[in-house]
DNA sequence: GTCTATACCAGGATAGAC
DNA sequence: GTCTATCCTGGTATAGAC
């Protein structure tokens, strides 16, 4: 995860993989059959994690609370999961096909979140709190901003403090 | 470039390059020295259109249309010039330290703006620009929204109407 | 389950002719 | 300026022993 994620997948060799993980070359094709298979297990494993936090999110019935509680998502990235978020992101761009559905489900709660507060067009409310989350993960991620008080600011402008 | 964007730098091979191209292999070095070459020629290339977008900003005085002009940036990008920013964003995601500088200028002029205005915190202010910038860029890019109203919508929200 | 050795191919890059 | 032919390294993947 960590070389995929600093040095792409197409940039990291299986015998670098290796070396890292301390095991034969030989191993990493038994496990795993090809490449592809390893990238495709830690994206399986990441996306269990994040699924969890998703859940989350969807889980609030209270709109304003489930609204606020998607804002604050990346503000929450655990450090450890930073290297699977960069790969996630890193993935997004070179791999258009790949739109894992937890996002889509997450995405419908939003807008039903914001249907019931009668907002005049849910759907852009919805795409600017995306906009929002995909900007703040991308500043924590890559620029290690100090998120403090962001979110704040954030919330303000949206009326949900 | 649209090799790169869509496969990624070390995805492309030279081999695929000149067929898309319609020259031999041997004329890419010939021109560009190395695959590396080639890939500072497209930045270099896309980074001058890119600044004159920047400057268009920076020189505006009044700071209300200023940042507004900021936030517009991204709803005004060239078709033509999809793949560029789509390389430019995945290889952020590649390559840490590329960082190129009229980013930074761009980014000054935003919290010069957000001073001027009396704003109580104009370096988170000018974050959340930016935030909102690589968001939209983000969608837009990848996911063909119909961006019509959300502009309008994000103006609203921070009172640039 | 794990390692060593090795096959095989594709990648970047060069030389030299036209 | 451009093409063809070719080199060589390093990459993915397999075979077989332990």
């Amino acid at each position: 995860m960590k070389l995929f994620a600093s040095l792409g997948f197409d940039g990291t060799s299986t015998k670098a993989i290796a070396k890292e993980a301390g095991v034969s070359e030989g191993l990493i094709f038994k496990h795993f059959k090809n490449k592809e298979g390893l990238l495709e297990a830690i994206i399986n494993y990441g996306m269990e994690k994040a699924s969890v936090y998703f859940s989350e999110v969807i889980l609030i019935s209270e709109p304003k609370k489930r609204i606020k509680k998607a804002i604050s998502l990346p503000f929450t990235i655990d450090p450890n999961d930073n290297q699977f978020w960069k790969l996630m992101y890193a993935l997004k761009w070179q791999r258009a096909e790949y739109q894992p559905s937890p996002f889509v489900l997450f995405r419908a709660s939003l807008v039903d979140a914001f249907e019931q507060l009668g907002y005049d067009n849910p759907e852009v409310e919805a795409t600017l709190i995306e906009v929002i989350i995909d900007g703040v993960a991308t500043q924590i991620l890559l620029k290690n901003i100090d998120a403090g008080t962001l979110l704040e600011t954030i919330l303000n402008k949206h009326s949900l403090n």
